[in-house]
DNA sequence: GTTTTTTGTGATTAATCGGGTGACAATACT
DNA sequence: AGTATTGTCACCCGATTAATCACAAAAAAC
């Protein structure tokens, strides 16, 4: 049972990795079977079996299956460490050349009107999470940081917290007593409290269930506020900057009307 | 010129990382704009400007730009360290996956019949590098190998090299004294020697302009041959197991002939 | 040695996907 | 008001990919 779905997952992943299904198809049956030929494969997989032998060249080429090249051939799939490693290596690779191709990319100087009120959105939990740490790590004075969910606490982010220069003052609340804890102990620099943003979850409407992700401002300048849907996982998040800006503003009044527990030195 | 050329090596390996050519193109044009709406994309890029909106869709929903819903629309890419770290860990994510769902997946015990003149190919430099340290990590004995080409000597190969048991006998050869100078620097506990292997050149076939990348034996009982295309950087090996595996008692007679500087104890 | 099955290649069809274009209403600019 | 810009849709077409068939070479069975 749990082995069938997967082995539906492996397909899928394996395909979100560049391979066509037959090849993916072909790939997990390898992996079932120790050494197999066309008709073992295609009987197993489901794959044409005149189709066996186009998506196992391909394999082959990529590294991820070997061939013995006898009659009837013999098709066995590397060891799964292998395949990994390769697979990681592989994408090491492409993803240094475009950060060598995109460095000597000539950047276009164009009318940079940089609006006062900007507020971009961002998506996806890797791309947010990297733009946190992005901002924790350009901070100069201050940085209030509240976690809304404890699967956002992650290593990274912790390692990335711990870094920061000791004159910055470093504030980080929970939604709960026992997240609020657990980033006491993995930061023992910051200043920790529990947040009362509690009523942010399910605000006017109801329908929608999306529930707060975390909420970040550094140097009272830039903000970025992110909510996550329960079901797909998905986070989205909202981001200003600039010291005039205006969600940065609101961000500043809620703070100094005690929602966050920080004194506004301004009033 | 060059910056040219460099945008479309971006534009090409963002597409092997799973974009499609909108997408890539959308990307790079606007890491060469600071901010860009649809049109200005449009007249950069080439991208028809009504296929703008999908593609940064699809990009924003990857982490890899933000959108500022304004009219008309504001599109910026993230930084490139941002976007290098998002795709990376995207990769990882999936890889990771992958590993899981695999090593759930029930094997199916299969007449194994381990044929012991087995002889099998594997492609691409990637896995025939991982393939070569799986094959050092798990030698008792003795480990023979000959590094055809400097380019194949990396880091990671290194450090499999030095991180073998003191007990076994780790002999590596070169084609020219420079690299052997080269390896004995980098792992002092191998013997090494400058190979008498060039006759393995330009063989019969005088038109097939391979050369040899590298060549394994392993406790005498595994054999690993790999050859390099110059042109294409395509590596391909050969691979056998077992004493009785007629390729490596080949290899073994080649070693008894002096062919490799090691003496064989069954003469 | 002949029949029968298996094996590998190639060509062919059908469906899907991605690149490319135009119509059009909503919105912003003059 | 009028003009240009912006964003959404719907559509077309070429390329890719899933799926099937025809067939010759090779094993296996008899």
């Amino acid at each position: 049972m749990d082995t069938d779905t997967n082995k539906e997952e492996a397909i899928e992943v394996l395909q979100q990795l560049g391979l066509k299904e037959y090849e993916a198809r072909c790939f997990v049956g390898l992996t079932r079977l120790n050494t197999g030929t066309a008709k073992k494969l295609s009987e197993l997989t489901e794959v044409p079996r005149t189709r066996i032998y186009d998506a196992i060249r391909v394999l082959e080429a990529q590294g991820l299956v070997e061939i013995q090249h006898s009659s009837p051939q013999q098709f066995r799939a590397v060891s799964l460490d292998e395949a990994t490693a390769t697979l990681r290596d592989q994408y090491e690779e492409r993803v240094d050349r475009l950060h060598d191709a995109l460095t000597t990319v000539e950047t276009i100087d164009d009318d940079d009107e940089s609006s006062i009120q900007e507020v971009w959105t961002l998506s996806g939990q890797d791309a947010i999470e990297n733009r946190t740490e992005q901002l924790i790590e350009a901070a100069s004075d201050e940085i209030v940081l509240v976690i809304g969910d404890e699967s956002l606490l992650t290593a990274d982010l912790v390692e990335t917290l711990t870094g920061v220069d000791d004159d910055i003052e470093v504030i980080v609340g929970a939604l709960t007593p026992s997240l609020q804890a657990e980033i006491q102990a993995a930061v023992p620099a910051a200043t920790t409290f529990v947040s009362g943003l509690e009523w942010l979850h399910g605000e006017t409407d109801t329908e929608d269930d999306t529930s707060i992700g975390r909420l970040l401002l550094v140097d009272r300048a830039s903000i970025l506020v992110s909510s996550i849907r329960p079901e797909s996982k998905d986070e989205q998040a909202v981001f200003g900057e600039g010291f005039g800006n205006g969600f940065v503003v609101i961000a500043r009044r809620l703070m100094a009307q005690g929602l966050l527990p920080i004194r506004d030195p301004n009033t």
